[in-house]
DNA sequence: ATCCTGATTAGACAGAAGTCAAGATAGACA
DNA sequence: TGTCTATCTTGACTTCTGTCTAATCAGGAT
């Protein structure tokens, strides 16, 4: 298997880099919500427990760790659900988050350097 | 000629990426801020236009792209300069930007997706 | 049914951010 | 010196965002 191969794989579907070529305004304007959607130390605490979490979080688990109220908390967690990089579901009284690790592999090779401009 | 110079952890090999532990809140402040400043299309196309470029680029060669004033492409510069993702010098009439690749890939593992964590 | 708990939605508000016009600054050159 | 060009800064305006309280919704239990 070739270095491309991996790379294709493990950018969640495609994508050229910023560092390889320049984006157009589409990509651009889809990249920045979802990266809009990380800039918030609170969202990206959020998104760190969920990604991070073995199984899926219950939001009654994740409230307590912060400092802000609960609709609060669930207005964060909508904008995270909004640009795909989570999903959830209700399970009797509770609701539960995972992450879409695909979503967060594509933003993360979108800005990722190739090793040769890391050394240069 | 900016404000950089942040963690310790960005040198060489970087941190531990949020799929595989939970952020503190000082980092998730650092990475929240420097989303913020690739959560807006245009800085997001000025980046990638630094970035993939092999040479600095002058000021002068970017702001015919875009459909903004001048003043307000050198605000976003600005932006990209105090998070430490780009940085710039004046050369005679003009001033050039280059990227800090290093920076770049900081924020790129930080939200980097394990390879199992994508096939599960 | 009615109540209780967990979570989301609606509405309001203060502070942050994007934009532009006008003015300031840096350097080249006559 | 003065002027010209490229870029940045300032100040003002408008829109967007994060946060709260209060109200609403979804399910379980009494």
């Amino acid at each position: 298997m070739s270095k491309q191969q991996v790379t294709s794989e493990r950018s969640g579907g495609c994508c050229t880099p910023i560092s390889v070529a320049a984006l157009d305004e589409a990509l651009a304007s889809e990249g920045a919500a979802v990266f809009k959607a990380l800039a918030d130390p609170i969202r990206l605490r959020l998104m760190s427990i969920i990604a991070s979490a073995r199984e899926e979080v219950c939001v009654c688990d994740i409230t307590p760790d912060f400092e802000v109220s609960g609709p609060t908390i669930s207005h964060h967690l909508r904008v995270l659900r909004e640009v795909g990089l989570v999903d959830c579901e209700r399970r009797g009284t509770w609701v539960y988050y995972w992450p879409m690790p695909q979503r967060l592999q594509w933003i993360s090779t979108l800005i990722s350097v190739p090793e040769v401009a890391l050394t240069h």
